[in-house]
DNA sequence: CGCAACCCCTAT
DNA sequence: TTAGATAGGGGTTGCG
């Protein structure tokens, strides 16, 4: 195991960074490593720290250490991932095979990236020099690890072809560009920039049209950030013949790579993947720690819907840690002073409800724990290498812990540091690649208007730390909370009893008798009351525990913080839940955890937009001055005492079911001059109250109200189903699902509302504030008219409150029931006058 | 004391 | 390099 960790052969000094200490360690090894595939494989965005290399350190320590590291070795191996079976053993050895004998792979992934490396020979003959590689990482059923190569995908955006632009107009269009992509990147190794550009029938996604497509450029570059470059020369304009200095609006330039090739190839987040027999290769040398390496093309990749056999889910492992600090008194503990005392695991297989793995890495001895594997070591340094071992050894797939992206990982990895630990940050799944620690510095602009016109511009600054991981997820249980849960706090102590604290009381007292007078099953349940209970010591056992040994205490404590995150993960059914978000809007995991709303809907409209043969423009996000727009009314609330019962009259989706019901997309939109040029008959159009026109759907069924419709009927059918399973684990799926598509039906309209967002269309945001501002007036008047003495009911209802799509009557009468019957009728009544509104529940 | 501007929070 | 929206309440501050 601690070989196929051996870090001796030096990472290779990526050519952007890189200044001089390479000549340094070159002086003591004579002979430079020979080129490999390895050295191929530069990720972009990592950089090294040569600082940190030391490769003598590295040689030294390994041979110093080596017994050592055997014997730690062997300890953690017994926790290494299921062998690989003969199957996968003959396939990842036979090149010699024939390829019928192979195996086809299938997997769930969890994470998708790119490196730039050079392009593959085998797979793509007919292609030189650098490419990106897009990096799939997953479990197979069996709970093997595997790390996806594909080759072969490129990136690219459109503009629309300018007109009268012929095929010889267009070959030196493409030379013209090269040439200025030359000039942008004057030392970069690419043989071509532009690879191609290829002419396309596409229609813009704005506006409604008569005509069925257009003509579009499709440019093709070599690598993803040439998109931007290219981009940024056709917003400042380019030198065409014959029509002089033009300038383009791009459409789809602005997709990140990863989510342009799964959009492409059909992947949703954590869906199975297909790899058939013989269409995969054993790579020539392992980049990754993954059991199945290998390499693929792009088009040979079958991507299953997430429904069926193909809605389970993997076995993960997912592993829980937490470090404990020796701060000095009074002082937070710093990396740069303050050693790590201990780290604290649990590693538990999703899906199952007990962790496999308990142990805890102290500094000093530290007395056995029942339960719990207890490695102790003499230096800070053996801890943190046990640790880094411990990764390799377990290969998480996610991790999870309280703070760990802002405390735990940025420490030990300053830690190690300070310490000087050349081998320790490689945490990730990727050979010699070793962490990274992003230190963001984000601008905040303050604007101080003095007087008419004034401008004052204060910066400040704030930073924030972040290591990445290769090919595993993080996932903080802090973070989630924070976004997901409104709580006074969020220490870890008082969430968990918000969230776990009716575990505890899961089993009242009172019944305890009658458990163990039941079955075996409810003496186990005794049982693990008992032992939960058992847990829960007062404060003077702990402070005799202490007394008798302190770092028995402690390690108990710790124990706790490191559980206590995975069953909160649990409780909440969290992996379920971010899985389904991932599968219902196409976006990987880790988009969910570190990006806002809006990359989520765009996502799904780019999907929908390609099925369509649409494309979506890049606006330019003009100046400072955006519109506004009205947004909700507020009823004005009537204060008082109300002791007879409030009905409340709530639309069920409202902002997606005025979507739908008038049809307000990109593409029905009618621009003010068209409407005037179309001479629409009145009756294939609407006019919104805010005065916008859009097009009814006989004209042109717009894409985001297909959207809504999707994502509403799943959410009936997943709610339907919810209600039939029985399987537990079917359940959580199936409710994390629902939840996934409601949440996702609702941040459509904020997307066309978010003015500084990748398409905003205050057209549509306004026109569908202004169509509940008329249903909110409308149900009131409607509720004050029918149900007076007038009208035949026993007094005048009144409404005292309502916002945005509720609105809360007194109807007089002073039982629960009758108040209930009445809000009933009055459901049915208004929801009768919005014939037009298919109010979906 | 009223008023406006601003911050911070919550509702939907 | 990052980003859903507006409405509205309550509190503080500075000004006249």
């Amino acid at each position: 195991m601690i070989k196929g960790g051996n870090p001796r052969k030096r990472p290779p000094p990526p050519s952007s960074h890189q200044p001089s200490p390479a000549s340094k360690h070159q002086a003591t090894t004579p002979t430079p490593p020979p080129p490999s595939t390895e050295e191929d494989f530069v990720d972009e965005d990592v950089f090294f720290d040569e600082t940190l290399m030391g490769e003598e350190d590295v040689e030294s320590l390994i041979l110093r250490d080596f017994e050592e590291r055997q014997a730690l070795a062997s300890r953690l191996s017994k926790w290494a991932r299921p062998l690989l079976s003969d199957a996968h053993i003959s396939q990842s050895r036979s090149i010699a095979l024939p390829s019928s004998l192979a195996a086809v792979l299938v997997f769930q992934q969890l994470e998708i990236d790119y490196v730039i490396g050079e392009s593959h020979k085998g797979l793509l003959p007919d292609s030189s020099g650098q490419a990106a590689i897009i990096r799939i990482f997953g479990v197979t059923g069996e709970g093997h690890s595997v790390c996806c190569l594909v080759h072969g995908f490129e990136p690219y955006f459109y503009i629309s072809r300018p007109p009268g632009m012929g095929p010889d107009d267009i070959s030196h269009f493409h030379q013209t560009l090269e040439g200025r992509m030359k000039e942008m990147n004057r030392n970069s190794k690419v043989p071509k920039f532009v690879r191609r550009i290829e002419l396309v029938h596409k229609r813009s996604i704005m506006y409604y049209q008569q005509q069925k497509s257009q003509p579009f450029l499709k440019i093709v570059v070599a690598l993803p950030t040439m998109v931007a470059t290219c981009r940024g020369i056709l917003d400042r304009g380019i030198q065409i013949d014959g029509l002089g200095m033009k300038s383009f609006i791009t459409y789809e330039s602005n997709v990140l790579f990863a989510l342009r090739f799964m959009i492409d190839c059909n992947i949703v987040g954590g869906n199975w993947i297909e790899i058939p027999a013989g269409k995969y290769k054993k790579t020539a040398k392992n980049m990754s720690y993954c059991q199945l390496e290998f390499d693929c093309l792009y088009s040979d990749l079958i991507s299953h819907a997430p429904e069926g056999e193909f809605s389970k889910m993997a076995p993960f492992r997912i592993l829980s840690f937490d470090i404990e600090c020796a701060g000095r008194k009074g002082h937070f503990p710093e990396p740069s002073h303050d050693p790590v005392i201990q780290v604290a695991n649990l590693v538990t297989l999703q899906g199952e409800e007990q962790p496999f793995i308990r142990n805890v890495m102290t500094l000093k001895s530290c007395s056995p724990i029942v339960g719990v594997d207890v490695m102790s070591f003499d230096t800070e340094k053996e801890v943190l290498l046990a640790w880094r071992e411990f990764i390799r050894e377990v290969d998480p797939d996610i991790i999870i812990g309280y703070n760990i992206c802002k405390f735990d990982l940025p420490y030990l990895i300053e830690r190690a540091q300070t310490l000087g630990i050349a081998e320790f940050p490689i945490l990730g799944r990727i050979r010699n690649s070793r962490f990274l620690v992003e230190l963001r510095v984000t601008f905040l602009v303050y604007i101080l208007v003095i007087d008419a016109g004034l401008f004052y511009r204060q910066y400040g600054t704030r930073e924030s730390k972040e290591v990445t991981v290769e090919g595993r997820v993080q996932f903080d249980l802090l973070q989630a909370m924070q976004r997901d849960y409104k709580l006074s706090s969020y220490s870890l102590n008082s969430v968990s009893a918000h969230f776990l604290s009716e575990q505890k009381e899961d089993v009242h007292h009172s019944i305890i008798s009658d458990l163990q007078n039941g079955n075996a099953e409810t003496r186990r349940r005794l049982a693990v009351y008992c032992l939960k209970g058992g847990n829960a010591r007062g404060i003077g056992e702990w402070i005799l525990l202490w007394a008798s040994n302190p770092s028995l205490v402690e390690v108990y404590l710790l124990s706790e913080d490191a559980y206590l995150p995975q069953r909160l993960l649990d409780k909440l059914m969290y992996v379920y839940n971010y899985v389904e978000m991932a599968r219902v809007t196409g976006v990987p995991i880790s988009f969910l955890l570190s990006r806002g709303q809006s990359i989520k809907v765009l996502s799904q409209l780019l999907r929908k937009s390609k099925q369509k043969n649409l494309v979506i423009p890049n606006v330019k996000q003009a100046g400072s001055e955006q519109g506004t727009f009205e947004g909700a009314t507020v009823l004005e609330a009537k204060a008082g005492f109300y002791e007879k019962p409030i009905a409340t009259l709530d639309f069920a989706s409202l902002y997606p079911s005025i979507m739908m019901a008038y049809n307000l997309c990109y593409c029905t939109l009618v621009t003010p001059e068209d409407v005037r040029k179309l001479n629409l008959p009145p009756e294939c159009v609407n006019r919104t109250p805010s005065g916008e026109t859009f097009v009814k759907p006989e004209l042109q069924k717009g894409i985001l109200p297909e959207i809504l419709e999707e994502l509403l009927s799943a959410r009936k059918r997943a709610k339907a189903d919810l209600k039939e399973a029985k399987d537990p684990l079917e359940k959580a799926v199936l409710d994390g699902r629902q939840l996934a598509l409601k949440v996702s039906a609702n941040s459509v309209y904020g997307f066309t509302g978010a003015t500084v967002g990748q398409l905003p269309c205050l057209e549509i945001s306004s026109s569908v504030t202004s169509y509940g501002r008329q249903m909110i007036e409308h149900t009131k008047k409607l509720v004050e008219d029918k149900f007076t003495v007038l009208g035949g009911y026993e007094h005048n209802a009144e409404v005292i409150y309502g916002d945005t799509d509720s609105v809360m009557v007194q109807f007089g009468v002073s039982d629960v029931e009758a108040a209930m019957n009445l809000g009933r009728e009055a459901a049915e009544h208004i929801s009768g006058t919005f014939t037009k509104v298919r109010l979906l529940l």
